[in-house]
DNA sequence: CTGAAAGCGCTTACAG
DNA sequence: CTGAAAGCGCTTACAG
């Protein structure tokens, strides 16, 4: 390849100044007369001109760059979240380096410093429970930065997140009408941050009735633990999970043991919606029903199955209703399809990014509203 | 904030040259005396110098980014692609910047000016069917490129995949094991790329013998395809799905209209594995078995369910059993699990990076290798 | 409205 | 092994 054409070499065949081919090229901040702004424009066409952005970062100190840095690049809620802010960047002009922390605040503090090194103009930081507060620090070095989904509790920060509590009064209310009364939430293993609000506020609008339940946020440790209760014989009848990592993993744990969801099998015993979708309201006294599974024969494969878990004669044998949190895209073709309430993931990417350019405060909580589908109970999806 | 601190700090502070800074902070290109250097290091540590990397890049034209292009970042497959590549980019002490094409030609071609425009070292390019040769387009701008996933079937880019042919065979080759004569094979809309590859090995390897199937990529197009099987009675016994967006999408329409997956029903119905891991191989005669399902009563709900198809008597009434193509990590907490091909992803990112900035040549193609799971008939998982 | 020139913070021949 | 200086390609006061 041959030499880069340079503003120099614009400049000339158009027989102006660089200052001038700045000028049109940037649309400021000077103005330019017409007729010079034209040969400017026919003169950088001509040669096919390029701006090299390195040297315009180097000398107006900014770079057109925004660091973008997730708790969990495979986590889909995380890898949803990550679409959408590249999204809302690219349509204000701005290109996205990407990292990913793996919940670990020492290596999101590594990010961090290395978006700093490359003069990022700002930061985004979609954090999981733990790490400090690496958003201020990134001010320290003068460089805007926001949370998205979860941030520290203290520090002056912004924050965008979806109506966490809206959503979980929403979730038990839908599980009430299903007729549920105890209904257990699936936390993650500690909880700061979100999930922990959402505990807080499942609490409230139940009571503290109803599990407590804890696992890591992966779908193997929901599908794992529910294997656990199933084997033991404590399964709720109705379980909100923190997200819908944890409530596909439920639904995993739950297909593998036979445990049905969303709830009672019918006599002829199959998932479909003929045997589920008519029965879907409860009846609203509150103890589930005790359906019968697996009446004897099939359960002799000796892993722990339906039959294992029914004979112990526990509130088990009436199924278990799942809604999970979060809304991610994956949740539409789960088997059964997940009820969730969904959080607007694209425009909790906008506010974050409007909030991070702009310093405009975002004008509302973007609400997350139900989607109902199948594994509540209704018969839809 | 401060004025930044310089290399001409730096060597003051040190009483020597901003060369040799240069020389201390980057062990090179010349040899520097132990007690400069570590006059250089104390120096640089005091004051708390941070190189400026847009600096550097300018005078030293590399920036150390790299930018990857995805087909399609909200599919769970190349946001898992995508992971590993920020990986072994870190690993390689580069940063990642990311776009995403969503399947559109002129987007990806839009992406890679900008990447190119931002001075990228390297570009990787996980690119869906569609668009022209990208990469060759960068090699003349100077800037190296790899193909990820799938590349043009012409060009002299070089492209990092799996061992597609190897996947397809293993997988058919179980579902015979499983006592499946005619394996269909659920392909893309079109499909020149891996998906066509997949498509011809399966042709192969089954003489043609089995229904080609097509559907759009996500899991939308697959459930509404499986739904519309159910709804005629079209139903194959076993499918190879190209994907596995695609094969979930079959299990979640399959749950959603009752079809069973893997296999028929035992008589109690349960899905669970006492019903379905005892009986996982078929009669090897070839034709499934016409297992009984919803014998009258709960069919009732007004939706296609599995009793519209059974009466038909078709195939369908069997069930079926699914194995996807790519083995990505969601595959494993499918309800029922899915049996996968499982593409080493992470084996991939690292062979394309290293081709990318070392023009390493992969030294061998990395194999597939089946996961057993639940959604092919076998009792595991 | 336009031009000549300084300077962003580095790296790298070049000369010693 | 080290230093003085040019130069990467822009943008931006400054002067006209």
């Amino acid at each position: 390849m041959s030499r880069q054409i340079t503003v120099a070499d614009v400049a000339r065949l158009a027989g102006t100044s660089t200052a001038v081919v700045s000028y049109v090229m940037n649309n400021g901040p000077r103005p330019v007369a017409a007729a010079t702004r034209e040969r400017v424009l026919a003169a950088a066409e001509e040669l096919g001109y390029r701006p090299n952005r390195i040297a315009r970062a180097l000398r107006s100190r900014t770079t057109g760059v925004v660091g973008l840095v997730l708790a969990d690049a495979l986590n889909p809620y995380f890898g949803a979240l990550a679409g959408h802010v590249e999204q809302a960047l690219a349509g204000r002009g701005r290109l996205m380096l990407i990292g990913n922390a793996g919940y670990s605040a020492d290596r999101q503090r590594d990010l961090v410093e290395r978006f700093l090194d490359a003069r990022v103009d700002g930061l985004v930081i979609a954090s999981a429970d733990a790490g400090d507060d690496v958003a201020a620090y990134a001010r320290t070095a003068g460089v805007p930065a926001v949370y998205l989904h979860n941030g520290p509790v203290y520090g002056d920060t912004p924050v965008v997140t979806a109506d966490n509590e809206g959503a979980v009064q929403e979730a038990v209310a839908h599980l009430r009408a299903h007729g549920h009364r105890d209904i257990a939430f699936l936390a993650g293993p500690q909880d700061t941050g979100p999930v922990g609000r959402r505990r807080e506020a499942w609490q409230e609008a139940t009571g503290g009735r109803g599990m407590l339940l804890r696992s890591g946020y992966s779908r193997a440790a929901a599908d794992v633990l529910i294997r656990d209760l199933v084997a033991t014989g404590a399964v709720p009848s109705a379980v909100i999970a923190a997200t819908d990592e944890q409530a596909i993993g439920l639904l995993s744990g739950a297909c593998a043991t036979g445990l049905p969801v969303p709830g009672r099998m019918g006599s002829a015993g199959l998932p479909g919606p003929g045997g589920m979708g008519a029965t879907g309201l409860r009846d609203p006294g509150g103890m589930a029903a005790i359906g019968l599974r697996d009446p004897g024969g099939t359960g002799a494969a000796g892993l722990p199955g339906p039959s294992d878990a029914g004979a112990a004669g526990l509130p088990v044998a009436g199924g278990m209703a799942v809604i999970g949190l979060d809304g991610t895209p994956d949740s539409a073709y789960t088997a059964p399809s997940l009820t969730v309430t969904g959080q607007p993931l694209a425009e909790m990417a906008r506010q974050a990014v409007d909030l991070l350019l702009d310093g405009a405060a975002p004008a509302y909580t973007p609400s997350a509203s139900l989607v109902r589908r199948r594994s509540c109970g209704c018969g839809e999806g």
